[in-house]
DNA sequence: CTCCTAATTCATTGGCTGTTGAAGTCTACG
DNA sequence: CGTAGACTTCAACAGCCAATGAATTAGGAG
């Protein structure tokens, strides 16, 4: 936050709002952030965040964006037996929570959830597309669709207990731990 | 919110917040939950509110009042077999769920911990005290904290995608549906 | 060297927030 | 009947918010 006018150098400033604004929506949600804080954090004016962006939900929208797809989270499950499917997804889940870019988009999806409807239908879209729809066809039973979501239950509610509640057990535990705790029990889902 | 002054015959208004208070922070979480609006919601002045409650968060924990104890979740399990238990908790979960009260008081306590370090520290406190406390002399095994938090994980997360995310699948089943599907996993956790 | 345009900031607006202090109005007790 | 005190409202403050519009600065094209 210079003088006034154009930042000589090349203009990287918009991908700088956009990880302060990732990281800040994902460590409060959506409501809990302000464009300000967004634009201390970037070195910035608040008023530059709704030049590039138009506004507060735009910005939220770009910085989220929702295209997790290359984190391809159920790629190639259906050539493996379903233990060692249940094992991968589990594995490849917590190894996403590891990277921050992917769990600031994923703990900014649901902590906004809670609180706006907007951002709740968001977080159920990606729910459906990402993970039910690849994750029904492994399912052999009339009910895919209710225990692929089962799966997702237990899957961000390990996310809430470990990254929002930070409960001891489940914050200290190693992934493998967990791992070997969680993969049976998604095998039972799938099975 | 007539005119000024005394209201005639016995002061139920506090009562009256209370319940517009807990109604709200159950849906919109304590941040998106103004005084103005549970004052509103109540038919009373926004004063009214702190001069029973004296500030915003005082209010919120007596709304909540985090003794949800006479829900009794876990009352018997040792008596039973675990088979039983994992229905038992399941069913009663549930019904825990379906009742206003108490699920205000649960949605409340998820929605605000996603914004507020002190709301996180109080579920994280009722999950330990009402339900790890109960559950790990159920489970046999050097990890029972892990399993029992995974329980409680899985839990959650149902009500995260009943409730928050709205899920199709998981809010348009039958109770009887997710205890016959999630109980079995419980188990799991619990053998 | 000169403009045009993109990048950046500044000052401001209108609205909502939690909280405060004073005033009004009723009930119950003496 | 009157008055103390509980109940309730009113008006206001200071602080933060998202957003707007004009002003300032720099890079790049001609």
């Amino acid at each position: 936050m210079s003088r006034s006018g154009r930042r000589p150098g090349w203009p990287q400033t918009r991908d700088d709002i956009l990880l302060a604004a990732r990281r800040s929506f994902g460590a409060r949600g959506y409501d809990a952030t302000s464009l300000r804080s967004i634009a201390k954090q970037a070195d910035v004016d608040p008023a530059l965040l709704v030049h590039y962006f138009g506004t507060k939900e735009a910005l939220f929208l770009a910085a989220l964006e929702v295209t997790m797809s290359p984190m391809s989270m159920f790629d190639g499950l259906a050539t493996v037996s379903i233990s060692e499917a249940a094992t991968l997804i589990v594995r490849r889940y917590l190894l996403m929570l590891d990277q921050e870019r992917t769990r600031d988009v994923m703990l900014g999806l649901v902590r906004s959830a809670v609180s706006s409807e907007r951002a709740a239908t968001m977080l159920r879209e990606f729910l459906g597309q990402a993970m039910l729809s690849s994750l029904s066809p492994l399912i052999d039973h009339p009910d895919r669709q209710l225990r692929a979501s089962l799966v997702a239950a237990q899957l961000i509610g390990i996310a809430m207990l470990r990254h929002v509640v930070k409960a001891d057990a489940v914050a200290s535990a190693s992934n493998e731990e967990l791992v070997s705790r969680v993969a049976p029990v998604i095998e039972a889902y799938l099975r």
